[in-house]
RNA sequence: GGAGAGGUGGAUGAGUGGCUGAAAUCAACGGUUUGCUAAACCGUCGUACGGGCUAAACCUGUACCGAGGGUUCGAAUCCCUCCCUCUCCGCCA
């Protein structure tokens, strides 16, 4: 959410913004609706300073004895007038807020502008793609033949776009989880958190979610509750409406969670295997900061993210995301790709991103920059370090070998109990 | 699931129709005192939005005592609905 008067006082530059975004957010009606709801708030309270100060003296009147009928006639008129303009206003505010609540972010001014996807910037690649004399498998394929990869029984107890892991697949899963979250804690200064994997809809409101995009979300019916989509959602809303020390800043967070999407809109797409599921896990990094390091701690965010992919050595690229191509509540993203051999392209497995005071403003999370002083918005960022589901992937398809079986990568050997390849 | 208690400012907690944006205490902040620490004393000490001012300070208006609605000239205070927390019993990983 943008605040209320920078778009009044910066509607070019807001309107320019949401061009490059190819947003239909129409400026026109906000401009109405806030100088409408001014002018009725205006009124309101002129009334009600009017109400409050002859209230008053009606109280005094009757303790001398006075008659304050009159008086009191008055008031009840002017409370009618009140009571309509409040009327009135809650009407205005709801629209305001509804709009307010569709405009997406500002994009900063290192994105590149561009219609979509096509015009997303690669930075930089890293590691070499891995020689193999032999027509490389998918994980489906991989998968089925070693056992550790059920898809078609998942169907049978839930649906489409669910997995069951077997075996040394879903210890490979457990340990990519502990992986991460062990290199993000000993060696990035996160600290981890286990959060609930539902919330309620003013968690989902705070990062972004809702209004917006309910579609995408699994509600828990009965019941004010959503299967968390990513573990953004409780870990960034931990501290909602609270003021943090300035000292403390940042505060940088990791949690693991299983994710759940709807994934509306998206049949037919990445229907073979574990690349778009309605489940998977995922192991997140969140960081609150002040807003004059944002930036400073993207770089980082996606530094930490990055180094699970150098560990795992497989190849990857970072991808600064074009305006067209940007998320709502973000102001710049990075988006990690690895490399699968099967679709001979680079895959999306992690989103970093910077959304400056956008979730904090919605979610009203601030920090005290001195004790003495007021409160500001934190800013906010998070990044996947990684989607745990595709990086199974990756590493399955990187790592098979000629006859079928898998390697395990160096590092999580020690994860896996000394198992060094599943065969 | 059954029964009960309660939600007030950073915390504890008073307040049952007007002079209460809210006592008191604690914490915090500034200062005095002090060899240092502590104590004592004095002062400050909610947020949001609007108006005044070039602007900070400051002055001023409105709203906010879990949320929403009602009664009233006037509501933290009375009434209704909802939400949440706690305790006991039952059940349960």
């Amino acid at each position: 959410m943008l605040d209320r008067t920078f778009i009044r006082e910066n509607i070019d530059r807001v309107r320019m913004a949401l061009g490059n975004r190819h947003s239909d957010v129409d400026l026109s009606q906000f401009q109405n609706l806030d100088a409408c709801e001014r002018t009725f708030r205006k009124e309101a309270e002129e009334l009600r300073a009017k109400r409050n100060s002859v209230s008053e003296q009606i109280g005094r009147l009757t303790r001398q004895g006075q008659d304050t009928t009159i008086l009191r006639k008055e008031m009840r008129e002017v409370g009618d007038r009140i009571k309509y303009l409040e009327e009135e206003l809650v009407r205005l505010e709801a629209s305001l807020s509804q709009f307010l609540h569709s405009i997406p972010n500002v994009p900063n001014s290192s994105v590149p502008i561009g219609p979509d996807e096509s015009a997303n910037q690669v930075i930089r690649r890293v590691g070499e793609l891995r020689a193999m004399e032999f027509a490389p498998k998918d994980h489906v394929e991989l998968g089925a033949r070693l056992g550790i990869l059920d898809i078609e029984r998942a169907t049978k107890i839930t649906g489409a776009r669910f997995a069951n892991y077997w075996g040394l697949g879903a210890r490979l899963e457990r340990a990519l989880i502990t992986f991460m979250l062990d290199v993000h804690t000993r060696e990035h200064g996160y600290q981890e958190v286990l959060p609930p994997f539902m919330v309620n809809d003013q968690a989902l409101f705070g990062t972004g979610q809702l209004p917006k995009f309910a579609a995408d979300l699994f509600k828990i019916e009965g019941f004010n509750y959503y299967l968390v989509p990513t573990a953004e959602v409780p870990v960034t809303n931990l501290y909602r409406d609270e003021v943090l020390e300035g000292e403390k800043l940042p505060v940088k967070l990791t949690a693991y969670t299983p994710c759940f999407r709807s994934e509306a809109g998206s049949y037919g797409k990445d229907t073979r295997g574990l690349i778009r599921q309605h489940q998977f896990n995922k192991v997140e990094l969140v960081c609150f900061c002040r807003p004059e390091d944002s930036y400073d701690e993207l770089e980082k965010l996606t530094a930490a993210a990055e180094t699970i992919l150098q560990r795992l050595e497989l190849p990857y690229q970072v991808v600064a995301l074009s305006t067209g191509d940007l998320g709502f509540a973000s102001a710049k993203t990075y988006d990690l790709e690895v490399w699968l051999p099967s679709q001979r392209r680079y895959r999306e497995i992690s989103s970093c991103s910077n959304f400056e005071d956008f979730q904090a403003r919605r979610a009203n999370i601030r920090f005290r920059p001195d004790p003495q002083s007021k409160a500001r918005l934190v800013h906010t960022l998070n990044g996947s370090g990684l989607a745990v589901g595709r990086t199974w992937v990756a590493v399955v398809e990187n790592y098979q070998q000629g006859d079928g079986s898998v390697k395990i990568p160096e590092v999580l050997v020690s994860y896996m109990d000394g198992t060094r390849e599943i065969r």
